[in-house]
RNA sequence: UGCCCUGUAGUGUAACCGGCAACACGUCUGAUUCUGGAUCAGAAGAGUUCAGGUUCGAGUCCUGACGGGGCAGCCA
């Protein structure tokens, strides 16, 4: 094997659309065009599936050099909302990605869609139908039987014709009457058995107003919104392969040019819920603060949690694209933060869960500044100043009057290291009355003190810490799982997926004590929090009187796990 | 008892026209470390759902089972 032209190696494709699409370009099929598009109906908020779906489309087209639409299928006017279009291209854009003027709406193509139904009829191959809604179904047949004809199926071309616009019209009252394709009703595909084009509906829709009373059906407009864009590969879930053969008659039928459709399979994630449907109840029941609750799987609600768009980017990219359904571990979205967040987030020190210190040979009053690194990983981020003082706070967990075996943390008579500072050692443990501890007296080892080249003691432990007076008070909010069960939707009779919730999913922590540098933050800020996770500045509650911070994920633990693991 | 899709380590994906299964997450060692973080080195873990067949050779091709998912909205 020749290694002379690495360079020209071509890349191998890493998925299956992949495959099609360098296959195409082979065969000159689209001109070497690659042209796709991100279809959402605006009737809800994106979540992280659709990021997925987001990123592939966009990713492809910016890898063939190509082009991805925006576009909103918005033809169902009972279900779609401004609030939705807004909130879609805020996600998207955050996402990083850019659809230039191309945005789109399927409802700006109403008067073209409607001028391709009156040709299908012209054609014979479509008829207004006066079936109610149960008969339509009696007649659809069953998945193992066929269905049989509809009584007004053979109405002649005029007639049809005739119907159709005064359907348009408004002549008929909302679900009168439905114009259908005339496909076959025995088909083993039951979307192919005369499937609905357009129904009456009186509705107020964000777009068109009142302008229609009549709406196309997806089938029937999506395939002729991506022809009139003349996208090349469109991409869709799994759940529309029994489509695709619709999507193509209506093409062929119609003489138009075609794309071709392509599914995969959608993200599931474990511990959460992506069904637009089941986050609609989630929000409107309460259960959550909003559709930007950080718990929630949605886009908005993972950029107030803190995430950034390279993390969701990157964990798209992780996840891959296949036809298979299946579930990806929670931790690899998590694991995507953390990489990211570890070599641009500045780190700082705050204690959750203080516990007083006094350093018994440190004189009062006084006040000794620090030098502490912002990014162990980025040297570019500088340095900032951290005040020393007699009385500091460090985290409860950081102290065990009785070691457990490999705890290495502060106990009596044992010595850590305070964080950038000195070498303490524990002497004493004050209590109150009732036995809990109040106070640890420590006494500090002049020496040692960060940095200087005499240091050379080991200490099996580094503790983070903050001066007691001068730190100052902060909410954190802490985010566990939505959901207790790996599949929410696993239930019991009588149960739903609601009742899988984690009633331990935020946990608000007042009082937290922050080093003073933390108060220059503004919204959206992230941090390290040294040994605890990264965390971000609420952008919805946090205030300079009342700051909050949201934990965007903790960091890789090794000792709880050892912890577990001995109990 | 219809049709369509799908089945590769614990999880998610890869393996060009058949050539002795790779990457990431996770797990476990060890090194290192002023974050029990990061980093570095290494390990374990699948013989590709099963059974036949074709072939010198099959995860890739053929046949048949079995498992999983989807489809009977005037939703998308």
């Amino acid at each position: 094997m020749s290694e002379s032209n690495i360079s020209e190696t071509p890349k191998v494709a890493s998925n299956f659309i992949k495959v099609i699409i360098n296959d195409d370009l082979k065969t000159n099929k689209y001109d070497g065009r690659v042209h796709t598009r991100f279809p959402p109906e605006p009737n809800g908020y994106l979540h992280i599936g659709h990021a997925k779906s987001i990123c592939l489309n966009f990713g492809l087209a910016k890898e063939y050099a190509g082009l991805c639409n925006l576009r909103f299928d918005d033809t169902n006017p009972t279900k779609e909302d401004v609030e939705y279009v807004d909130s879609i291209k805020e996600d998207v854009r955050w996402l990083g990605f850019d659809w230039e003027d191309r945005e789109y709406f399927a409802s700006d193509y109403f008067d073209r869609l409607y001028e391709l139904a009156e040709q299908l009829i012209l054609k014979g191959k479509a008829f207004v139908c006066e079936l109610t809604q149960d008969q339509m179904r009696q007649y659809r047949g069953t998945l193992t039987e066929p269905g049989i004809n509809s009584p007004f199926r053979d109405r002649t071309i005029d007639e049809n014709l005739e119907l159709f616009r005064k359907m348009k019209n408004g002549d008929f009252p909302d679900g009168a009457m439905v114009l259908r394709a005339k496909i076959d009703m025995s088909s083993p595909n039951v979307n192919m058995r005369d499937p609905i084009i357009y129904r009456i509906r009186r509705d107020h829709h964000h777009r068109t107003g009142d302008k229609w009373c009549i709406y196309p059906m997806y089938d029937f407009t999506h395939c002729i919104s991506d022809s009139i864009e003349f996208i090349t590969h469109s991409l869709c879930t799994l759940e529309f392969e029994n489509n695709r053969p619709l999507y193509d008659w209506f093409l062929i039928e119609l003489g138009l040019y075609r794309p071709q459709q392509i599914e995969f399979a959608r993200l599931n994630l474990n511990f959460t819920v992506l069904s637009k449907r089941k986050l609609l109840k989630l929000v409107e029941d309460n259960f959550v603060d909003g559709w930007d609750d950080p718990r929630m799987p949605t886009i908005t609600g993972l950029r107030r949690r803190g995430y950034t768009p390279e993390a969701v980017r990157n964990f798209a990219e992780m996840v891959g694209v296949a036809k298979a359904d299946s579930i990806v571990d929670m931790g690899m979205l998590e694991f995507s933060v953390r990489k990211h967040l570890n070599s641009t987030a500045n780190r700082a020190m705050a204690v959750l869960n203080p516990v007083k210190i006094v350093i018994t040979n440190f004189p009062e009053g006084q006040k000794e500044i620090l030098e502490a690194v912002n990014n162990p990983e980025d040297e570019s981020k500088g340095v900032r100043n951290i005040p020393f003082t007699r009385e500091i706070f460090i985290e409860r967990e950081d102290f065990m009057e009785e070691p457990q075996k490999k705890f290495f943390r502060l106990s009596p008579g044992r010595e850590v290291r305070l964080r950038y500072a000195y070498i303490i050692m524990c002497n004493e443990v004050i209590k109150d009355e009732h036995g809990n501890i109040t106070e640890l007296h420590c006494t500090y080892d002049a020496e040692t003190k960060s940095g200087t080249s005499s240091e050379t003691r080991k200490v099996k432990a580094t503790l983070h810490w903050v001066s007691a007076s001068e730190c100052f008070d902060a909410e954190v909010r802490l985010y566990d799982n939505l959901f207790m069960k790996e599949n929410p939707n696993s239930v019991e009779d009588g149960k739903e997926f609601t009742d899988n919730l984690n009633p331990d999913s935020l946990k608000i922590i007042s009082n937290c004590k922050l080093e003073p540098s933390l108060r220059d933050s503004n919204s959206g800020d992230r941090f390290q929090f040294e040994r605890l996770g990264y965390f971000c500045v609420d952008s919805k509650h946090s205030t300079l009187d009342h700051p909050v911070f949201n934990r965007i994920v903790t960091l890789k633990d090794t000792w709880t796990k050892i912890q577990a693991k001995e109990a």
